[in-house]
DNA sequence: ATAGCCTTGACC
DNA sequence: GGTCAAGGCTAT
């Protein structure tokens, strides 16, 4: 009843209400909308009672004002970010709700570092254990007092990854294990190093710790504001036997002094074996100079590394030994062969597992999507492969044969005398961009004279650094709130119609995934600031594209296989039985295209709120705020594609448009979902509420829910 | 399929 | 003629 009154006053559907109220009451995303669930369903009488309780109390206390009813709301879901990603469960990413919380500026700092490495407080603590930090506190990791024992860490780096796959090599370490370590010491060492900055003029050596010490940080700056200083990690590690890390996403991006500001800072890490003379081996095998440094392009060609450097660094895929400039970059032998093999035959690898395997020269075998994926990110050129397979000469694709072009060039010398460093972001593009003429490589001089630290804090204009724009990174923040880990139980799958028992499983899961959904809109960055009206109508106009992109995510590695979670997928075959296999056979061609672009993470979590941010919606109060915000977001998703896949052609305009194909399919959906909806489901739930809202808005052209 | 070695040919 | 980055060959 006054759920109605509530929708006759405002115009709000009362399961919209509903589900704003219940993200009012939850604490955790997961549990919370798992509990809202149940009270869609008759059966759940304890939790109908609790959900209703609280929707009732939020609702009639906020009934003396319509609008500011939906105000009140709407802003109350400001709960704080931290606390759900920390109750996820989520590995990375989180930010720790204590630090997001602290008023000392140094810790935020720090944990903005953290964050941006993929690693947390928990990361550290419970990855590593309490020892790896003489207190376990990331304060102290600040204030750089890191103290490793040579055996823990040993013991961390050798534990087996808890895999399924038998034929691991027993040396093979944790590859992720390793990366946390990496990024670690890496972010060890940059808070070291924006200390040791204002020690301008010489080289600045440290300790780090006067009793079974294993790392040593050595920071070198000339007090050059234009030569990029380098961090260099020693290691004292007692294994010589240790596996290769993959310098792939060593680049440090670090927030420079605010935590606050959008200024950035890539430092070069440089992770080496130790020196000294005593009983321990080196970390790494010792002639090998593992440069972290090499970002996105791996071992990038620049005017402070010629040939013999570029042959000095392991591959940047595998990290086996490189045998020369292959395609682009240097790389070993065996990857040149598996790029020309890959290119040449066609190949359409797909990654069994997250797409997310680690390369190295061990396993390179094991899953060749990944492995080329990381030829492509490192830098390997398709254009460089001959389709018309003539065998010797010169080829000419840009960026082939630069590094020697660069040694050849007198003013690169003469730079190179006075500054063995890699571009800065906010300098030029890095020589393996460049052609052969002088222009450029006047160009390239140019900007290091007129460099100067502003230019630091504007890295869209460095297409060649790996860089990730903040709005992305605050939206793949937000992806632990749709996390699928409170899935209803497969128990409804054992029925003896198993195609009714499907269809009612997906609806669960869509009704599960729309409550998630206006959660994780609400606290979109920016999206706050959208009137709540406006809100509404953006998520009433996209949920069903919404769903049909993350449908499509979820299936990428899952070919012929629409995956509607990580145990149920559909085949075009299921799809017939249950009268809908022409939207699954499109769902398979957009996923299929979205893989062949590989389209990765970052990509499709800019384009699902692209879906969000329509300012050409109908009735929109603010159109405008909205467009602002669809312009900051396609821009920072043109600076994350053509800096991530230059290689790759216009990916941006690739990706926009599978767009209109997701929004056919949502409409194809939605109409077979509306005119097959049973009887029982015709009055309850969100889903139901937002198809008769489409619905009618089809057939009456008004807003049927009026959101 | 992989990867090490070989052959080729434009450019210096 | 040397270099080097293509493609080819072939044992595994």
């Amino acid at each position: 009843m006054l759920k109605m009154s509530a929708r006759s006053e405002l115009g709000i559907s009362p399961v919209l209400l509903q589900a704003i109220a219940q993200t009012l009451s939850s604490h955790g995303a997961s549990r919370d909308t798992a509990t809202i669930t149940k009270e869609s369903t008759p059966q759940g009488e304890k939790s109908q009672s609790k959900i209703g309780k609280i929707s009732m109390e939020t609702m009639s206390g906020a009934t003396a004002s319509s609008s500011g009813l939906v105000s009140h709301l709407l802003q109350n879901l400001n709960e704080p970010v931290a606390s759900l990603m920390t109750q996820s469960g989520s590995l990375s990413r989180n930010l720790s709700p204590s630090l997001l919380h602290s008023s000392d500026k140094s810790s935020i700092i720090t944990q903005a570092g953290l964050s941006m490495l993929g690693i947390s407080e928990n990361d550290v603590r419970g990855s590593l254990g309490n020892n790896l930090l003489s207190n376990s506190s990331v304060k102290n990791l600040h204030q750089r007092s890191m103290v490793v024992s040579s055996d823990e860490l040993n013991n961390f780096l050798l534990k087996e990854e808890p895999s399924d796959d038998s034929d691991h090599s027993p040396t093979q370490t944790n590859s992720q294990n390793m990366n946390t370590v990496s990024s670690m010491l890496s972010a060890l060492a940059s808070q070291h190093m924006q200390e040791s900055l204002t020690k301008k003029g010489r080289p600045v050596v440290r300790q780090q710790s006067d009793h079974d010490a294993s790392v040593n940080v050595v920071t070198t700056s000339n007090g050059d504001s234009r030569t990029q200083p380098q961090i260099i990690i020693y290691s004292y590690i007692n294994n010589g036997n240790h596996d290769v890390p993959s310098p792939q996403g060593s680049d440090l991006v670090l927030n420079d002094g605010d935590g606050n500001s959008d200024a950035q800072t890539t430092y070069r890490v440089l992770l080496q074996p130790q020196e000294d003379g005593n009983d321990s081996k080196p970390m790494f095998s010792s002639d090998m100079n593992y440069s972290f440094s090499s970002g996105h392009h791996g071992v990038p060609i620049t005017d402070a590394q010629n040939t013999q450097d570029g042959m000095n660094q392991p591959c940047p895929v595998c990290g086996d030994k490189v045998s020369g400039y292959h395609y682009g970059i240097f790389t070993c032998e065996s990857c040149k062969g598996f790029f020309k093999r890959t290119v040449q035959n066609k190949k359409n690898f797909v990654c069994p597992k997250a797409s997310d395997c680690t390369i190295n020269s061990f396993n390179r075998k094991k899953c060749p999507a990944c492995r080329f994926k990381t030829c492509l990110q490192m830098g390997m050129k398709l254009e460089a492969i001959r389709q018309d397979r003539t065998r010797g000469g010169r080829s000419s694709y840009d960026g082939c044969a630069s590094h020697l072009k660069n040694r050849m060039a007198p003013l690169e010398k003469r730079m190179k005398k006075t500054s063995t460093r890699l571009p800065l972001p906010g300098e030029v593009p890095s020589p393996s961009h460049d052609s052969d003429d002088g222009f450029k490589t006047h160009k390239n001089l140019e900007a290091i004279l007129n460099h100067n630290s502003k230019q630091v804090s504007k890295p869209t204009s460095n297409p060649g650094a790996l860089y990730i724009p903040e709005l992305l990174r605050d939206i793949m923040n937000l992806e632990p709130l749709l996390s699928d880990d409170d899935l209803p139980p497969e128990s409804l799958m054992e029925t003896p119609f198993p195609e009714q028992a499907l269809y009612s499983y997906m609806m669960q899961l869509a009704e599960l995934r729309l409550y998630k959904l206006v959660r994780w809109a609400r606290n979109l960055p920016q999206f706050g600031a959208i009137s709540t009206d406006d809100q509404i109508l953006l998520l009433q106009n996209c949920w069903s594209e919404l769903i049909a992109l993350s449908l499509c995510w979820r299936s990428i590695d899952t070919p012929n296989q629409i995956s509607i979670s990580s145990t149920h997928h559909i085949t075009a075959e299921w799809a017939h039985h249950l009268g809908f296999e022409d939207v699954v056979i499109r769902l398979l061609n957009i996923t299929e295209n979205f893989r062949k672009l590989y389209m990765d993470q970052f990509e499709y979590v800019a384009l699902k709120v692209l879906l969000l941010i329509t300012p050409d919606v109908k009735g929109l109060k603010e159109p405008k705020k909205i467009r602002d915000f669809q312009d900051k977001l396609t821009e920072a998703l043109l600076t994350y594609t053509s800096s991530h896949y230059p290689h790759l052609g216009d990916k941006f305009g690739a990706l926009l448009l599978r767009l209109p194909e997701l929004s056919r399919i949502s409409f194809m959906s939605k109409d077979i979902l509306i005119k097959s909806l049973p009887s029982s489901m015709a009055s309850c739930g969100l889903l139901v509420e937002l198809l008769k809202g489409d619905n009618k808005s089809d057939s009456e052209g008004s807003s049927g829910l009026r959101l």
